[in-house]
DNA sequence: ATGGCTCTCGCGGAGAGA
C-alpha cells in the first residue's frame, strides 16, 4: 500500500498537476491540504475516472483538506472538534477497514507576536486531545504540520532555533503528538539524513537547497513495523510541461 | 535584505503562505 501527503496550494491551480502525479505515482491513499475550495466544487467524477474516491472538508479561498483513495472510504471525523473557527484543517477516514487515515493542515502561526501563534498552539493541544481519544491499532496521521521537528529538518539548522516553526513551544507540541504512540516514518527510516518537503517560491530556494521538512507521515507501531520506504517526491516540486508546482512536494510512504 | 513568488478573490491590489 502506497500512502502520501501533499499540500497542493490551491486545488484549482493544481488539479491537472495532481492528476498527472496520481497517474504517474499510483498512490493508494492520499491526504491533501490547502485545497482552497468549497466541497460542492470538487469534481468527483474526474477523480473516479482515475480510480479515486474523494472525501473533502473544504472552505472558500483558504485551508481545506481531502483524502483520495483507490480503496473504499468512510468518513470518521470532519474538522478538529472545538477548533472550527481555525478553518477546515482535519479529516479522518477509515480506508477499507484496514487503516484509519487522518490528514491535517496545521495552522501557520504567522509570527510569534501574532494572535495566530497562540491559536496554533491551542490547535495542537486540541489535536493531542483528539488523538488521545482514538485507539485504532493501524492509524496514520499525516499532513502539513508547519513545524520543523529538529534543526536537522531545516536548511538553517540551529540558527533558526526560536523563530516561528522552530520554537521550543511548537517542537514540544509535536513531541507530545509523537508520545501518543506515533512514529515519524521518515525520521525512523533515515535517522541522520536531511530531506525537505517545502521550499519557498522566492529567490530560487529550491535550487539553493533552502527548504524545510514540515510535511510528515506519522504512524502507529503497526504501521511503522510495516514500513518499506518513505521519502519526498522532489520531482513534483518542479514545473511539469508548463504546469506550476506547489511550494510543497508530496511525501510518499510504502507499507506492506 | 527590508519577503524578491504564487495563490485566491475578482478585476485592483491586498492578504496569506512558511
Amino acid at each position: 500500500m502506497k500512502i502520501a501527503t501533499w499540500n497542493i496550494n490551491g486545488f484549482g491551480a493544481r488539479m491537472d498537476f495532481l492528476k498527472r502525479w496520481l497517474a504517474d505515482r499510483q498512490p493508494d491513499v492520499v491526504g491533501l491540504q490547502e485545497l482552497k475550495l468549497v466541497d460542492d466544487a470538487f469534481p468527483h467524477d474526474d477523480f473516479e475516472a482515475l480510480g479515486y474516491q474523494a472525501v473533502t472538508h473544504g472552505q472558500k479561498a483558504w485551508n481545506g483538506v481531502a483524502v483520495l483513495s483507490r480503496l473504499p472510504l468512510s468518513v470518521a471525523q470532519s474538522g478538529l472538534p472545538g477548533q472550527e473557527e481555525a478553518g477546515a484543517r482535519l479529516l479522518t477516514v477509515n480506508v477499507a477497514d484496514q487503516l484509519e487515515f487522518t490528514t491535517v493542515y496545521c495552522p501557520n502561526g504567522k509570527t510569534l507576536e501574532h494572535d495566530d501563534y497562540e491559536m496554533k498552539l491551542a490547535w495542537f493541544d486540541a489535536l493531542i486531545e483528539f488523538w488521545n481519544a482514538r485507539n485504532a491499532e493501524r492509524a496514520v496521521l499525516c499532513g502539513d504540520f508547519n513545524i520543523v521537528p529538529t534543526p536537522l529538518d531545516g536548511w538553517r539548522g540551529t540558527k533558526a532555533d526560536g523563530d516561528i516553526f522552530h520554537t521550543k513551544q511548537e517542537r514540544d507540541r509535536l513531541q507530545r503528538v509523537l508520545e501518543l504512540g506515533l512514529t515519524d516514518l521518515y525520521r525512523h527510516k533515515y535517522p541522520g539524513e536531511q530531506t525537505f518537503s517545502w521550499w519557498d517560491y522566492r529567490g530560487g530556494s529550491f535550487h539553493r537547497g533552502h527548504g524545510l521538512r514540515i510535511d510528515l507521515i506519522l504512524g502507529t507501531a503497526a504501521v511503522r513495523d510495516n514500513l518499506l520506504d518513505v521519502g519526498t517526491d522532489r520531482d513534483y516540486r518542479k514545473k511539469q510541461d508548463g504546469m506550476t508546482a506547489s511550494d510543497h512536494a508530496p511525501v510518499i510512504a510504502e507499507l506492506h
